[in-house]
RNA sequence: GUGGAUGUAGCUCAGUCGGUUAGAGCAUCAGAUUGUGGUUCUGAGGGUCGUGGGUUCGAAUCCCAUCUUCCACC
């Protein structure tokens, strides 16, 4: 992986460049969709990539260890060829689905037991055995096992829980270092910051972090429930301190909004249910502002989905249209949110990248900001 | 015509021995959703208990009349 800062933003940390990969190059910032079971919900390949023209998409280690199983995966030749998806695609470890989803999980300072949300087996994780699964997955980018710590969180519980996860990411390097890739591409492991909401911890963190001297860093335990001011106020600090030079991936965030104001604190990756989960349950981000597309109002709009909008079913179909097919509980209505939802998240960061290379990203933002958090 | 059954929210139905402000599912309306258990979750509006009398401290509930719908038999 390499990755270079082609432009950045004279008011703001912003800024733009490339992450080459062996699939392909990533322009940033960059948002990327969320498939966490090899699948980004309601939409296939073809459109993800020629209508939504994801650069990347993400898939998660909980969930494929689980189903289908990390045999089937290896007998496919990898994630790749098993969704035949031949562009990038990074693996979340496990970490945060492990705290957020498995049942009757137990921390040691060695790892985690716990029972699958699916059938009640039980497993264990450990970061040597993340890393292992995510080398048979083999995403282009692969992350660090961690504890993502719910919020709020007290002081000696977050400052106890970073110390194991650091003590995780120092195993999880030797491991990786160790170790190589199974099918001839490389690999690239992301560590992660954590500290929740405490700044003294965070950066201790953002220096352990640091320190590993890996090609990109992550931030974690953020977007979990804190006012929106203390995530960017944690993000700034973490970003003075994580490398210049190397790409920030937040994870997890965010609404539009947070979007933009975390590139312009320095991120550079973002993942987020949010345009996938809420378009299934219809709600629609555009440029202007956000509608719940079920809301009576829209019964008699015969006017486009989206005018400013830039993927075929923006002007195609209407308000009113799609939201018969909510109402009435047909399929082709989250298949169009989704399509809509991740379009205009992709156009917004490619926007922002367009805007920090000509010089305007802070004026451009400054407009966007209110337009984009208003609900119509 | 006779006998039986039926009637409670927009729909389908609960409602105990007569006892607090008559409930549920669906539908309607609105809200939520941040490293995806999402056809999900939360909330709201909606009632002359067919109608009219009666008994009772108190009736969706018991009694009488009447109307509706359905069934059976003449």
């Amino acid at each position: 992986m390499q990755f270079e800062i082609l432009a950045r933003d004279a008011s703001t940390s912003a800024r733009a460049g490339l992450i080459k990969t062996a699939h392909g190059v990533i322009k940033t910032p960059i948002f990327m969709p969320v498939g966490t079971v090899a699948t980004v919900k309601a939409l296939h390949h073809h459109d993800l990539d020629t209508s939504v023209k994801a650069q990347i998409i993400l898939s998660n280690t909980y969930h494929l260890y689980l189903r289908p199983g990390i045999e089937t995966i290896g007998k496919a030749g990898g994630l790749h060829r098993f969704m035949n998806w031949n562009k990038p695609l990074l693996t979340d470890s496990g970490g945060y689905q492990v705290f957020s989803l498995a049942h009757r999980r137990k921390l040691t300072p060695d790892g985690v037991t716990f029972q699958s949300h699916i059938d009640g087996s039980k497993h264990f994780f450990s970061p040597e055995k993340i890393i292992d699964i995510q080398r048979v997955i083999g995403a282009d980018f692969i992350m660090a096992f961690d504890e993502c710590t719910p919020y709020p969180c007290d002081y000696q519980y977050a400052k106890e829980s970073m110390a194991i996860t650091h003590s995780w990411l120092t195993r999880c390097c030797n491991h990786f270092d160790t170790g190589k890739a199974h099918y001839g591409n490389n690999q690239t492991l992301f560590p992660i910051v954590q500290g929740s909401t405490y700044r003294e911890l965070r950066a201790d963190s953002s220096r352990f972090v640091s320190d590993c001297n890996r090609e990109g860093n992550a931030i974690g335990g953020l977007s979990v429930g804190e006012p929106a001011q203390v995530m960017y106020e944690i993000t700034e600090l973490v970003c003075s301190i994580l490398p210049y030079d190397k790409p920030r991936y937040l994870m997890g965030v965010g609404t539009p909004e947070n979007i933009l104001e975390s590139i312009a604190l320095g991120i550079d990756m973002f993942d987020c249910v949010m345009p996938t989960r809420n378009a299934r349950n219809g709600m629609i981000f555009t440029s202007e502002g956000f509608i719940n597309i079920r809301n009576l109002k829209w019964k008699n709009d015969f006017n486009p989905i989206d005018p400013s909008g830039t993927v075929f079913v923006d002007q195609h179909y209407s308000r009113a249209y799609l939201r018969h097919l909510f109402v009435a509980n047909e399929m082709l209505g989250p298949i169009v949110a989704t399509l809509h939802n991740l379009r205009f998240y992709m156009w917004l960061v490619e926007q922002a990248g367009e805007h920090i290379k000509a010089g305007t990203f802070g004026v451009w933002k400054k407009n966007m900001i209110p337009r984009l958090s208003r609900r119509l």
